[in-house]
DNA sequence: TATGAATGAGTTTTCATTCAT
DNA sequence: AATGAATGAAAACTCATTCAT
């Protein structure tokens, strides 16, 4: 590994600790509660030293999400290919699980990503196709199911929609309400996953 | 009207100016970004004047919860009774209905109910009860249902996290993502509700 | 009594019942620390109403000042005119005595009137005649006391400001640290004082 | 000189300047009147530097009186020490000459320190061992007067409080009414130690 | 590369005070 | 005489950010 590699690397190393930083502090207190001087804090660098990694708070946040986002589409995509030979049924059930279980293994990215509603500032519009790509697995499997004449309704913009929403509801809920007296998890994202699946199917 | 009658309604007024001004703002740039000038320089009074109103930014906040539950539990209640003839099958529906166009209808008191998870804040307990108050209404519909064999499940307490999760999906994702493609909104609603209700009748 | 003499009586009641009321909050938290409308609260009465009885603030101490010179005037008065006939040492005593306990009975007055350099603002120089009274009587027992040539010294001015100095000293002490492991208050102020006079006498 | 120990010195400058700044405008408005933007103003610097260097207000008040304490500890320290080999008498003088002319030369600190009550608030019992330290040595010389019978009373606490009190009498007074007519400093000073000592000699 | 020093802009909040009634 | 409404001025403090080294 040559000295520029090395130094690369390094800087890599760096710049990971600050996202994972950032991200971990800015789910727990709210992206407005974490100064800069708080991260720094935490990884024992100086404010000053973000700086030469990020252009700003709003470029941190920018590269997080970019994280976050590309986090998620693994999640999916591993979900899907892993159940690429199973029948359809088994295959929609494992990503629609893959999803809420993104959501509660990574309240921190789930919370940034799709809750606070943060990249409707300009300044964030980068991360949109990083966002899109994870939606289109939806997208995809909705389709693919249409080829099998699996679902109720035949379109699949329609269909990837509603299964947006209803994977969305569960997940935003048990992240916001921790303290809600919940069912307990397994039961009640089985079943509701299975109420999914029903009212999609034909 | 007497004249101490006029002033109390005077002060009504203009704390409800307030109240609308900072629940506007609050939603729109979200409650940290919001400062008290801010809402000031809105209805044309001087920071200080909100002071005489509401002893401070948290209790404008409180204040501004508390109603925007009131007016949700109103919005379901009001579906409920209006449907309380029709069979079980329309009054469920229309109460769905009445909890996204409650979400759809007043954006921000919806983001800040249920969407910025604000109220953790111990300080706001308070609210609480306005809230649960407003869940009960899906609780006892879901107990409705098993008095006539309707759902699926029995587990009334299943079925109502079941319907709230599905209904703040669609709900919360419309509003966060307003400038994504969707399908027109009462395609998408029609659907979605027939959805859940495929979803979890027997 | 007439009409206009009970409203003139009236009016007196409140103005004390203001002037009592700032004295021990002043006294308590400090003159910096009492707003208005503290001491509004207090009497039960609006703000806006402590301003038709004073100019401002600033009046409000004054007024009090005056009153408390005037009190503490009247203290070294009663103490020397009631041992008018005493032998001289007697007589001295007393009026020492007087004017450590108007200190320590009155600490709000005492601090507000010789310990908190309130009145070298030029607002409250109208206080200073009250004051300078005050201070005369111990200038007089000076004089007194060399007409019979008691002290050992013959300066009056000189002697007067040893024995103010000598009483400042113990009673703003006392009321400054009031948790400090003091000698039980007689004995300390019975030796304190055998003491002044003892330095003193010829 | 390493760069790091100029650097270390450069912030003790300015640390010093903002405690020295500090000091006067509290001795001289008092601790409430003085805000932090005036400090700043006066040393040129924004308000925002002083944070840089002190917590917050409270914390450069308790520096700052620490500060005043070690000095005025030094000061009476000094005069025992230089006069060990003197006879008690002199000692004893001395050491309340530096009492007195150390509240003299330092006004800020002395009003700070003994006449504005400003340490009885919690935050800053931190101060209270460099005053003990102070106060203790006038009890050890009442101890060691004590030794050679030299006081008339034996009880060495209540020879340390009464000297306390009437060196504080005369400080405070003439810190306190520096516009007073009084005896020129020299005479005044030397005539009361005088009459302390008297008072207290067998 | 890392950072200490510095700051402008902004925050919530309190207060004395005025004015119209 | 009493007061509700309103405010300008100021307070302490925080933060993201820059700059020179």
């Amino acid at each position: 590994m040559s000295i520029s590699e090395r130094k690369n690397r390094d800087k890599e190393i760096i710049k990971e600790k600050i996202v994972n930083t950032a991200t971990e502090l800015f789910s727990l207190y709210g992206y407005e509660h974490v100064s800069m001087r708080k991260i720094a804090e935490k990884i024992e660098y100086s404010p000053t030293t973000i700086y030469n990694y990020f252009k700003n708070k709003n470029e941190l946040l920018f590269v997080l999400l970019k994280h976050g986002y590309k986090l998620f589409y693994h999640s999916l995509d591993t979900a899907r290919k892993d159940n690429e030979k199973e029948n359809f049924d088994r295959k929609l059930k494992e990503v629609f699980r893959a999803y809420i279980e993104f959501g509660l293994a990574n309240k921190d990215y789930y919370k940034l990503m799709f809750m606070m509603n943060i990249d409707s500032d300009d300044s964030l519009m980068g991360c949109e196709n990083e966002k899109a790509k994870a939606f289109s697995i939806l997208m995809s499997l909705a389709g693919e199911g249409n080829k099998h004449h699996y679902f109720i309704n035949s379109n699949e913009m329609l269909v990837s929609q509603i299964i947006w929403g209803q994977l969305h509801g569960i997940t935003s809920l048990l992240i916001s309400y921790q303290n809600f007296s919940w069912i307990p998890n397994e039961v009640l994202i089985g079943n509701y996953m299975e109420s999914i699946l029903i009212g999609l199917k034909k």
